[in-house]
RNA sequence: GCUCAAGUGGUGGAAUUGGUAGACACGUUGGAUUCAAAAUCCAAUGCUUUCGGGCGUGCGGGUUCGAUUCCCGCCUUGAGUACCA
């Protein structure tokens, strides 16, 4: 009986299929274990191998886990709205929703194939009404919550309005718009209703504003900060300008601070979890009001050194600041207009991308010093950004390097408040030895204490105070497409209103069209019924609209993360149609153990999703304020591209051709030569001329006016072998215009060159899974994926090596079966059997729990090569040793498991206790160094003393030839470690 | 520029607490089996050597009886971020 994969594979995922082996149940009295992979975009292009290297991980683990006795969910779904799909759409006419579902199919047929032990009975799709009325629910609840900075938590908006109708929001601290106006408790109730809508959308949680936006004309949408890339769209690489709109944003900073604390009680790697510190960017400081010479006007400036208070020798405004055009003197006033028209033609991108050049000009206007009342110029210059801070700086160029070059180039005097600094060079930017000088009462503080002293002066003086600020933006979550979910929001007199849960969800509305329309409205506008009735609470046509009782429906659609934001809590009650997840299923599950998948969701998912997760918890929807307790980010798998080398022919300068001459490039082939039969260009054009001289394609005279160049061609890798082996007639039929291709071969083959890339269908690098699991079945894939480097590490996929791992897997089988039946009886173990299995036991159960899976393959194949030469009979040794193989290749598991007389799933098995009494020792071979080299080892009982170890050791006569009549200065012995002999 | 991660044979990688560097595979070479091939099995395989040894974990120092591991400085690669006041 061989060990016929195809057959078992099959046999078995029809079996967890049919038996629903792997479905989670909400009710349990083991202990839950919640393992998570982050659930894919089903992408037209399919599967490759790069996309399961994460699956097979946390399959593993909630695999062990189910061993281990856990209650295990481990779902998965698909984040189905988005971008793709809609450029498809706009391109074919076909409806997102059906090229959706057939790639979800071609993605579950795959995912089928690996034999994850997934509960499918979960399943969830962003896109389905069902999924996304709870979408819209949760943008409703954040619609009508406020921030309270008092008990620092999000609240329902009525506990504002009471606030507000007793006295006004003077005392009301909260998160909000940077200008409310104040109003007492009498204007509050006085005010009309629109008045009253128009306040609270300063303070609701999600709110319309006119921003500043990142809008892509190519796309035709916003975006938001982590989908821009180098000033590009993540998505197509499209340029992205500045756009003032009206959009929906989400006040996410409200949780700045929050959201960086929480960072300490998470077990996620420390990289992602800087890289999100960075992103929300936190700087402690103080905020100080300059007043302007001659005007009512102030300057408020943001900056992280108190201290350098008295070094200020200039003030600079971005060129959009709006002051700048409000102080600028008369005689300033055309270089200034001309400054501010100049930066605001170049792009956001073009101003990044030039950091060296300064550039910048004199308001003519004088701020007094808020301490030394002394008059300091304005200037206007762009390496101050309007979107950071107050759009203002005071400039201190003695301890910051920009306005110190900006200083020097424009001749500011500088002063210098730092004690035996010299500061003609460059400016002194070190915190923590700084002594403050000419500072007033700051003189020979440390920055560290002047810093506090300086903030305590500017409160009780009225011209500053403390303060914290943050890179990170709230975030606009209005999008301008068709595919993702509509805003449960209807417009009456230009205010938004929400529609109520029990009218949830709002149907993503039928268009003839995908693309904008013509006045540039969202695609959603092309919708004809697209109208809300508030009478009969359903969505109408929008010739019915009358403004009283039939209202306009919000035309923008909700960003891709806002359906993948809380889909971790769908799964733990999936088909509920009353709450998002019932309060009984989000008690028990909690939030997930395990969570895996890429880093580049650092700063986008990862962050909304905690925001959202927050504030859930806040409004006591949840139990927990955290959605991914632990998480481990897989490794990149990158595609090995392979390359054949084109001959392309031309004439050499100064040979050109006349009416007489023929171009004999016409006259050659298209020529292709393998990699092995040059190293050089030069050698390349040689091989090349000496073959069409050979072959007599051209002649002696010919090939003197001849070049020959060579140009790097993508070739399927499916054609080439894993010993870099081109297939040339395959690579023949591939493409017509390489139908009459010839080949100069090297010892009777073609080899390709070889490049590592990243995995694309243009790069014609993609492995698909499901070829290999043809080919070698979904286990030996499983372990190859695992055994190919460590998991969080990028790494090349390379098919060369998979061969080892089936082969183990055969080894494996044929230590169970043999051609006459089964090999295994219930013979007592060995002693050396039972020392095998019990360190593969230790080793595995560390690896699984340290995530190195790489190194419990190979301690599988150390263990199976020992128990073959160890000729192991023992069924109880056998049986032990398939459930710690089961996670890894779960069908050869299940078939062995049955075979070992077994009827039930081995799912479940528990996993075999590690018995530390079978690795006890005797003797140990004992490593003799000299001068720590290792020269010859030595077995010695393991009991015996250091003192008796020394007297056998200097007394073997290896030691002595070493020594060669040398006496040693030392011996150093560590009893069952080393000896090391010194001298 | 700043932050983080990494650098080990021909290749992927191992060495989890400072204690035998190169586990386990791939590849290569030789052999067995076979009419032959596939498959399978066995052996060798860091470099170098005058066959005594010598040298070896990016480079240069240091600590130590002993360093891939710890410390200092530098180089290279990858990732994130960037006029953030």
């Amino acid at each position: 009986m061989n060990y016929d994969f195809n057959n078992i594979e099959a046999k078995w995922q029809k079996y967890w299929s049919e038996n629903q082996t792997f479905k989670a149940s909400n009710s349990s009295t083991k202990p839950k274990y919640y393992a998570l992979d982050m659930f894919p975009y089903p992408s037209g292009a399919g599967l490759h191998v790069g996309h399961p290297l994460g699956y097979i991980a946390s399959d593993i683990y909630a695999r062990y886990k189910r061993h281990q006795g856990f209650n295990v969910l481990h779902p998965q779904g698909y984040d189905s709205f988005g971008l793709p799909a809609e450029q498809y759409a706009i391109q074919t006419g076909q409806h997102p929703d059906l090229t959706t579902k057939t790639n979800i199919a071609r993605y579950r047929e795959q995912l089928d194939k690996i034999g994850f032990s997934l509960d499918w009975s979960r399943e969830v799709r962003t896109s389905s009404p069902e999924y996304y009325k709870w979408t819209q629910w949760i943008f409703g609840e954040l619609f009508n919550s406020w921030y309270n900075v008092e008990s620092d938590k999000a609240e329902a908006i009525d506990t504002l309005i009471e606030k507000f109708e007793v006295s006004g929001n003077a005392a009301v601290e909260a998160i909000c718009d940077e200008k409310v106006t104040l109003f007492s408790g009498t204007e509050w109730n006085a005010f009309s209703d629109k008045e009253k809508q128009q306040i609270l959308l300063q303070y609701r949680l999600t709110f319309l504003a006119e921003t500043e936006v990142n809008w892509c004309p190519f796309l035709g949408t916003v975006l938001a900060n982590d989908e821009i890339v180098n000033g590009l769209s993540e998505r197509g690489s499209h340029p992205v300008v500045r756009k003032k709109m009206t959009q929906w944003s989400m006040r996410i900073s409200a949780y700045a601070d929050r959201l960086i604390q929480g960072l300490n009680g998470l077990d996620w790697s420390e990289s992602i979890k800087e890289t999100q510190r960075n992103w929300i960017g936190k700087s402690v400081g103080a905020s100080v009001k300059f007043p302007v010479q001659d005007s009512k006007e102030f300057i408020e400036v943001f900056t992280t050194r108190p201290d350098t208070i008295f070094g200020v020798s200039f003030m600079t405004l971005a060129p959009e600041h709006p002051l700048v055009s409000e102080i600028t003197t008369d005689l300033q006033k055309e270089k200034v207009a001309a400054y501010v028209e100049a930066t605001s033609k170049r792009s956001e991108r073009e101003r990044m991308a030039d950091v060296k050049t300064i550039s910048g000009v004199f308001t003519g206007a004088y701020a007094e010093h808020p301490l030394s009342k002394k008059r300091v110029p304005i200037w206007v210059g762009d390496y101050v950004l309007a979107s950071y801070g107050t759009g203002a700086v005071m400039a201190v160029p003695c301890g910051d390097q920009r306005d110190f070059d900006f200083a020097n180039h424009f001749g500011i005097p500088i002063l210098n408040i730092f004690k035996d600094v010299d500061i003609s060079e460059e400016a002194y930017t070190d915190k923590t030895n700084a002594i403050i000088t000419n500072s007033d009462f700051l003189d020979d503080l440390s920055a560290k204490e002047a810093s506090v002293i300086a903030v305590k002066t500017f409160e009780s003086l009225g011209c500053g105070l403390g303060k914290t600020n943050y890179r990170l933006r709230d975030a606009v979550f209005s999008r301008q497409r068709y595919w993702g979910e509509p805003f449960p929001i209807y417009y009456v007199d230009g205010m938004p209103q929400l529609i109520d849960t029990k009218h949830l969800p709002i149907n993503l509305p039928e268009v003839e069209k995908y693309l904008p329309t013509e006045e540039g409205e969202p695609p959603l506008g092309r919708a004809t019924d697209w109208a809300w009735n508030t009478v009969t609470n359903t969505v109408v046509n929008n010739s019915e609209i009358n403004n009283t009782t039939i209202h306009p429906l919000e035309l923008n659609t909700m960003p891709g993360w806002a359906g993948s934001s809380w889909y971790l809590f769908r799964y733990m009650d999936s088909e509920n149609t009353e709450e998002f997840a019932s309060k009984e299923a989000l008690e028990y599950w909690q939030n997930v153990d395990l969570y895996v998948g890429g880093s580049e969701h650092g700063t986008g998912h990862l962050l909304y999703s905690r925001f959202w997760t927050k504030f859930l918890f806040d409004r006591n929807f949840l139990s927990v304020d955290e959605p991914f307790k632990k998480m481990i980010n897989q490794g990149m798998i990158l595609g090995t591209s392979a390359f054949a080398y084109k001959a392309i022919p031309f004439m050499k300068t100064g040979c050109s051709l006349d009416e007489n001459t023929e171009d004999i490039t016409k006259k050659i082939p298209l020529i292709f030569v393998s990699k092995t039969a040059f190293k050089s260009d030069d050698e390349f054009e040689k091989v090349v001329l000496d073959y069409l001289l050979d072959n007599k394609i051209i002649g002696h005279f010919d090939a003197e006016i001849l070049t020959i160049a060579k140009s790097p061609v993508h070739v399927d890798v499916s054609f080439v072998n894993s010993s870099d082996e081109l297939d040339t007639d395959a690579f023949k039929n591939w493409r017509a215009d390489f139908k009459d291709a010839q080949f100069i071969l090297q010892d009777g083959k073609y080899s390709v060159g070889r490049e590592v890339e990243k995995m694309s269908k243009s790069k014609f690098n993609v492995v698909n899974p499901d070829d290999i699991c043809n080919e070698y079945g979904a286990d030996t894939l499983r372990l190859y994926e695992m055994f190919l480097g460590p998991l969080e590490q990028a790494k090349p996929w390379n098919t060369a090596g998979i061969s080892g791992v089936h082969n183990f897997l055969k080894k494996l089988w044929k230590l169970y079966v043999g051609e006459n039946g089964v090999k295994f009886n219930d013979s007592e173990p060995t002693k050396d059997n039972l020392k095998t299995l019990h360190k593969t036991i230790k080793k595995v159960i560390e690896d699984i729990e340290n995530f190195s899976f790489n190194t419990s393959v190979s301690t599988f194949m150390i263990c199976v090569n020992e128990l073959t030469a160890q000729k192991c009979t023992s069924k109880s040794v056998l049986s032990d040793l398939m459930t710690i193989i089961a996670p890894y290749a779960p069908h050869i598991a299940e078939e062995l498991w049955n075979i070992l007389g077994n009827s039930q799933s081995i799912s479940t098995a528990s996993f075999p206790k590690f018995e530390a009494s079978h690795l006890v020792e005797s003797a140990k071979e004992y490593p003799v160094s000299f001068n720590g080299k290792m020269r010859f080892k030595l077995e010695l009982p393991l009991d015996m003393s250091k003192d008796e170890i020394e007297k056998v050791v200097m007394a073997h006569e290896k030691t002595i030839k070493q020594l060669d009549g040398r006496t040693p200065k030392k011996v150093i012995i560590v009893p069952g470690k080393i000896i090391n002999i010194v001298g």
